[in-house]
DNA sequence: GAATTAGTAACAGATTTGGTTACAAATGTA
DNA sequence: TACATTTGTAACCAAATCTGTTACTAATTC
């Protein structure tokens, strides 16, 4: 999910610089340097997210459903996570049923991963697309003429 | 890794209640529920991150090479890390060569990542075995008699 | 020398992932 | 209407990965 999700901000970040105007797939694609459909797959998280809006059709596309800077990075990572529920849940194998240390150590586990987790979360919550936008735009002054990518 | 990372503190839990005493990776999976290689291969990772020591032969096994209050979560996961590199290293697909957004994405997300990651690293440095061991015991009121698991 | 235990290579099966093709549905345009 | 464009989605393949397993060697104790 690390492609995925390097992937989804590389796309919200370019319809970030589209300014609204509606952007295919295909150019997506051949930005992000992939197959225009795994980039219409991905967009379906972030569609259902809430993220973007698609239209079908000639001159259609997709664009942000919200400003910029009310898309943090920890939305990304949610909408990335329907297709991957559990990154973050512990992953208890088969453990002896004799005593219930399995159980309780995915639940101690979990317990005790909360606050990492939480930190992270937080540290997410505090990026926008916006500024990953402007950040971007710091590094290629000028680069690439007319698009992001 | 998920499981991994989860099977590794399950083991290092069992070596600190083990108080010094060898486990042999017979012992280890059956509380954990997998197969003794799984555990020895594990144990590898473990072993070359200095965290465990094992020793052949009759009566060997495995004991912890530190104090349980000297080893935190971060350790281990630095430790699982060893074979899966790049869990947090943002992954670049193979974007367009024409205009290097690629690699200033790639760059981009990582320096962005960064205080995220930073803040996972500290939560999970703050976490010991020690402390791990004693909240399973708490939760294990004497459940599994003379043993962790 | 026998028994025990770790270390490791090798393999099978299941799962995941990315790329691809194919096709239906929707939408704008001539 | 007919056609071109674009999304949505299913299906499939190849590659990679992970877990469990077998098998064997090396080390250590008795």
């Amino acid at each position: 999910m690390n492609t995925r999700f390097a992937v989804a901000t590389h796309i919200l970040a370019y319809l970030a610089h589209a300014q609204g105007q509606p952007v295919s797939s295909e150019v997506l694609a051949s930005s992000v340097g992939t197959h225009p459909v795994v980039v219409r797959r991905l967009m379906s998280s972030l569609r259902e997210a809430g993220l973007v809006q698609s239209q079908r059709g000639a001159g259609g596309g997709t664009i942000l459903a919200r400003p910029p800077a009310d898309i943090t990075l920890l939305d990304v990572f949610r909408a990335m996570r329907e297709s991957d529920p559990d990154i973050f849940q512990v992953g208890s194998t088969n453990p002896n049923a004799q005593c219930d240390l399995g159980g309780v150590m995915q639940a101690t586990l979990e317990d005790m991963f909360g606050p990492a987790i939480e930190a992270m979360r937080a540290a997410l919550a505090g990026i926008t697309v916006a500024q990953v936008m402007q950040e971007l735009a710091k590094r290629l002054p000028g680069a690439c003429p007319g698009a992001a990518g």
